[in-house]
DNA sequence: GAAGATCCTTACAAAATCAC
DNA sequence: GTGATTTTGTAAGGATCTTC
């Protein structure tokens, strides 16, 4: 900011930072005597530097504006008058010893009698950085500024609005000095950053600088040399998850500098603390009955506009937009236009003329292409409030355009999968329809399958007297059954090689027999949990004990009757292992090997 | 009947638990 | 503390089935 400019903007009369909605007002002499004095009178209030109410800039969710700000230079810096924060003017400001005259002018302006209630006196001023600290009601539907008392906290009773209770985190606004932290940045080699990046050769395309409506602003008359840019942004987020408290900072990125130094020199103008979304507050013109309707389009506020939803709400266009119907609802949507040329554009002239009309009208509630009144940052200098404005990313694109692609993309997805879920269901039909066919045969033949091993060894027993092979464990049986047991017989502890194999053969038949695959590959002897076993799957059950008492004493008798021998029993328990192993082997050999088949399908 | 694929058995190792 | 037991995994080889 230049020592003349900012010179100018403090010591002035006021008159050159005026919107151009005042000016207007002033050059078609409509309130020229009402404006005079308010002029006046803001003057004296600013060079008494009272006040840095009117500085507060509180955008709301995902906005960015560009305006331009003239700088100083270092040298310039130091023949400046030091004030404690920035003075941007406004038509609110005022005294505090003559608070009853400027209501009245206040009035005129605009009739939200909150914005009466602030006066500078009502902050909470900071020594560190010369931070006010502005109190709001926590009321959630109500946003008076809270008058304060001698120690800067506000009273209990409270003239407007709801009584102060201290017990309650209070709702607050943190306005910080944009000309402290300004002069910190040229301090800290501002100037010579932006001569690092005053080098555009035309071609090559970057994130801000070759843009072609900063190169206007850069290009134009209204800056200089050492002109710096802003791009102001404001966003909301919670404190932690699930809070009700949110903060909302409302920042200025400095245009000139490179990218980095962007983002180690921001400009933090205001921060809002609060249960609520920020008031528009009595820094801005907009009424706080509008603000209460605000949900979520924070550009609309602070430009003094309808919502994103609202009638004519594009930015760079006349488009009013069509009413559509959308669930037992309606929405207001731009869909493409057929024509050309489709819309008119927005334009400055035509901003001012709809202020304009909206003077006239008198009516603050009704918007004309969706604007509502003057938007305070008009005040400041050369800011274009039609050109200054970006498309909104994250509304317009994230929550919009993305959106519905995504939403629609979900959609295919979700039929896609009630098809899958639907030929599910017909093939569970299906096997329940085979599984009462095969328990209808188990039922007209109960000997194909016992319902207990003992049971079983019963069939068995039967079957096996009808073989005639001597080396089957099926005669063995049989053979068991009819030798004479009176002879000596010899006690085994271990077996040889070759009569080891064959108890396990005898056993695998036998349980082949009587249990499939899935059973014995799901169950373990002892139901212990595997050692190697470091899932959180629960062990395999047991087999059953009954079970395994019938088919070791099965294996004795054979034994005794067979091979005149008396064995241990617990030589049957590895057999009955080694068979559940393999078992338990062979599933998960047929399960990889239909996981690669997938694999090898799906590719 | 030969060749290949698939399944089963066996041996061995690792790790944890249990009984002594 | 030590050895036995149990469970699981891996690898190798054999048995069985399928295809030609």
């Amino acid at each position: 900011m230049s020592n003349k400019n900012f010179k100018d903007g403090m010591a002035s009369n006021g008159r050159t930072q005026l919107s151009r909605y005042l000016k207007r007002k002033l050059d078609l002499q409509e309130s020229h005597a009402e404006v005079e004095h308010l002029i006046k009178k803001r003057t004296a209030a600013e060079l008494n530097n009272k006040s840095v109410c009117d500085n507060v800039i509180n955008a709301h969710e995902q906005n960015s504006l560009d305006l331009v700000l003239p700088s100083t230079s270092d040298e310039d810096l130091h023949n400046t008058i030091e004030p404690k924060t920035m003075i941007l003017p406004s038509p609110y400001h005022e005294s505090a010893d003559d608070e009853d005259e400027a209501d009245e002018d206040m009035s005129d302006i605009n009739n939200d009698n909150t914005l009466k209630l602030f006066h500078d006196k009502d902050c909470e001023s900071s020594s560190y950085l010369n931070v006010k600290k502005v109190y709001v009601c926590m009321d959630k539907n109500c946003d008076a500024i809270f008058q304060t008392g001698k120690n800067g906290l506000p009273i209990r009773k409270q003239k407007y609005g709801h009584p102060y209770n201290n017990t309650r985190r209070p709702c607050y606004i943190l306005i910080l000095p944009i000309q402290q932290q300004f002069n910190y940045f040229l301090d800290s080699g501002g100037m010579k950053l932006r001569e690092e990046t005053n080098r555009y050769d035309g071609a090559t395309r970057g994130d801000v600088q070759s843009g072609d409506c900063y190169r206007e602003k850069i290009d134009s008359d209204v800056t200089e040399e050492c002109t710096f840019t802003l791009q102001l942004n404001v966003d909301g987020a919670q404190c932690f998850k699930k809070s009700k408290f949110g903060f909302w900072p409302f920042m200025g990125v400095i245009n000139d500098i490179p990218y980095e130094a962007r983002r180690t020199h921001m400009l933090l103008m205001s921060l809002w603390f609060g249960n609520k979304k920020p008031p528009g507050g009595p820094f801005l013109d907009t009424s706080i009955a509008e603000l209460k309707q605000l949900d979520s389009m924070a550009r609309t506020v602070f430009l003094d506009g309808t919502q994103c939803h609202g009638e004519s709400r594009c930015d760079f266009c006349l488009h009013t937009g069509e009413m559509i119907k959308v669930g037992r609802g309606s929405a207001r949507a731009y869909p493409e236009a057929t024509t050309n040329p489709t819309f008119p554009l927005r334009t400055i002239e035509q901003h001012e003329e709809d202020l304009m009309a909206i003077s006239i009208l008198l009516e603050k509630e009704k918007a004309v292409h969706r604007i509502r009144g003057p938007s305070p940052f008009l005040a400041l200098t050369n800011f274009d409030n039609v050109k200054a404005q970006v498309p909104d990313y994250l509304h317009s694109v994230c929550q919009g355009v993305i959106k519905c692609l995504i939403q629609s993309s979900v959609i295919d997805r979700e039929n896609e999968r009630q098809r899958y879920i639907q030929q599910l269901a017909e093939k569970d039909a299906l096997i329940f329809q085979l599984q009462e066919e095969i328990q209808s045969l188990n039922e007209t033949n109960p000997q194909c399958l016992a319902k207990s091993l003992q049971e079983g060894l019963t069939i068995l027993q039967a079957i096996l007297e009808n073989l005639s092979l001597p080396s089957t464990p099926q005669q063995a049986f049989r053979h068991c059954r009819s030798t004479d047991r009176r002879q000596p017989l010899l006690h085994m502890e271990r077996l040889d090689k070759k009569k080891s194999m064959e108890m396990s053969k005898i056993i695998n038949v036998i349980m082949e027999d009587f249990w499939d695959i899935i059973f014995m590959s799901s169950h373990s002897l002892t139901g212990k949990k595997a050692p190697t076993d470091k899932s959180s799957n629960p062990p395999k059950p047991a087999f059953p004990k009954e079970d395994v008492e019938a088919i070791t004493k099965f294996t004795a008798d054979y034994w005794e009757t067979r091979h005149k021998m008396v064995i241990d029993p617990s030589l049957v328990s590895p057999c009955l292992t080694a068979k559940l192993l393999s078992k338990h082997t062979a599933k998960k050999s047929r399960e990889k090997m239909l996981a690669e088949e997938e694999v090898a399908d799906s590719e």
